[in-house]
DNA sequence: CCGTGTTTTTGAATCGTTTCATGAACGGAT
DNA sequence: ATCCGTTCATGAAACGATTCAAAAACACGG
């Protein structure tokens, strides 16, 4: 069977393929009669679109994509809700990709959404080693804003909290509450977010002559943050606090110290870092910094549309967020 | 900045646009000589194809669309997680639809995956109302796969997992533990998962002469399984165990008892359902059923790809797999 | 140098829309 | 009846790749 075109349905309802595209795009400029004629015999035959034909003609696509690092974390699906709403209304289509931290992978995506003539793109680079693919699109017309990765200079818009900020909140957080000595679980320092909540709760700490000590994982999550906290346990002059650069550890470290007895937060407070669903389901609910993550999607898909609309004129700009903090039980005690 | 299409690099090249598609398509088909030259021509102008001519050409494009109920659902992550290797095997593109559960934005993406001819489909519809729009996408010859909902009749290759016997096997776990009073925790029971659930859960429960209350619950989420154990908690005939429709009700049934000072698994089990990773990373790691989610996209991948081969030969195939149970802690004690 | 067979290359047709200059149809004013 | 201004409809020309029959180039034996 083959698919029926606008050929067809021009045929069907005695008008020319002009007056169908008409029909489609522009029904205010057809008469009340003929339009009602064409649209009985889309109707009658089922006929769709082509989609490919359409972008032939039009030259790009209406697709936005998102290139995240996992599409499993909730950071990221958030960013995803955000910028969804704004692309929608615009009359386009959000497409998700997945890079999976892996660069290869990352360049393959690329490489199609160029091939697609994709809108625009909103993107975590996974490294450094991105930049030169990603100016590659910009090259081709491509509009790009980076997403949460805007430390360095880089002709692109950019969305991003700050995390040196969110590393400050969390520190002050335990200070108030009496601690006079932290631990700060997190790792490998070359991620620039672990670098700038640890830089962050530095500077708090030293402010306040407090002491902070690092136990540094290998990566941010679950396991990491257990066996980090198991490390700590054996030691006499324990830490009262601990600082987890991701909730994944923190909770991780709330494991950990449960099944060895110490009382959370009696004997060791926790605060976490992103406010994931499950920081609240914990069993003793995680204090932890909650960054604006819908917003920041809402607020890229805006920086991308601005740019598209403002063609050469544009400027690149630069967002920063502000992280908050959320306290519940893991740091409900003043010592 | 106009783009660069195949014609300029075939001037640039000094050939037709016959050779430079050649190049491209078939490279063993033109002279050793010509493609170095073509090929220079290329990355010499940064040409990049256009993938909207291509598909129009081929009639069809090599995207395979996953319409999922929650992108932030770890089932449905790990499920598109499965289908992706051997999608992209095939040369094909896997994009990702949220439907967010609601029957209006499922029909939006049908309608714009219909207009882009994508090559398949694998679709968890929202309701038995879906099952209409996904037959006009059969009837255009777009194979279509149903993902976990095989239950009724449908024209239509499916893969599910057998969510009775997942309710059998929690009860049994707890039955051979020894509990004589059971409570099953969840809802909608209009759900299908929630009702075979339970009616595996209630079998089991028949057969050893063991009772088996149900707490309803409006929702398959954290909230309504920490109300449901607080309404459970006042009764004095308290039940040994509980058999919760889903992990994220798991997790609140274990916060709402541990906030209450009942012990897990000393004073009540939990059996939950699903095994996310959050369910080993629970204060106390929780005994869950788990399902073959990676298989399943990968079977479902699979099938589609079959159905495109057979072509008309195809008859429908409809895979079911077995859960399996995964003890932890919060069962891990007999009576 | 010719015929034959093989390897390369060509160029036109095609896919299904959109766009736009042109033309037809019609009504009303003169 | 003629002319003019609207309102609608038309049909051909893009858009950029792929395909394929046919032409060209080449190799080689006689």
């Amino acid at each position: 069977m083959t698919t029926t075109s606008m050929k067809d349905v021009a045929r069907a309802a005695g008008v020319s393929v002009g007056t169908v595209s008409n029909v489609l795009n522009r029904p205010e400029a057809v008469a009340e009669e003929t339009r009602a004629r064409v649209l009985a015999a889309i109707a009658d035959l089922g006929y769709v679109r082509n989609d490919s034909a359409r972008q032939l003609r039009a030259g790009r696509s209406r697709t936005v994509a998102i290139v995240v690092l996992d599409v499993a974390n909730p950071f990221f699906t958030d960013v995803v809700r955000g910028a969804e709403p704004l692309v929608e209304s615009a009359g386009g289509v959000v497409t998700v990709c997945d890079s999976g931290e892996d660069v290869r992978r990352e360049r393959r995506h690329l490489e199609l959404l160029e091939e697609q003539r994709v809108l625009g793109l909103l993107i975590t680079p996974v490294d450094d080693s991105s930049a030169s693919w990603i100016e590659r699109l910009t090259g081709h017309d491509i509009p790009v804003v980076l997403v949460d990765r805007g430390a360095g200079r880089h002709p692109h818009c950019s969305v991003a909290v700050d995390d040196v900020a969110g590393g400050r909140l969390a520190a002050r957080h335990l200070v108030e509450r009496g601690h006079r000595r932290i631990a700060f679980i997190g790792g490998p320092s070359a991620i620039p977010q672990v670098a700038d909540r640890y830089e962050g709760c530095r500077e708090v700490c030293e402010d306040a002559g407090v002491e902070l000590e690092v136990f540094a994982t290998p990566g941010l999550n679950f396991q990491a943050g257990r066996e980090a906290v198991e490390a700590m346990l054996g030691r006499e002059d324990r830490p009262t606090a601990v600082f987890c650069a991701n909730d994944l550890v923190a909770l991780g470290a709330l494991q950990g110290l449960t099944m060895h007895g110490v009382k959370v937060p009696q004997e060791c407070a926790i605060v976490g870092y992103d406010d994931i669903d499950f920081a609240a389901a914990a069993a003793v609910p995680l204090s932890s910094v909650r960054q604006p993550r819908a917003q920041l999607g809402r607020t890229a898909a805006q920086l991308l549309f601005d740019e598209i609309a403002e063609g050469t004129e544009h400027t690149h700009r630069n967002v920063v967020f502000q992280p908050e903090l959320i306290a519940r039980a893991s740091t409900a005690l003043e010592l």
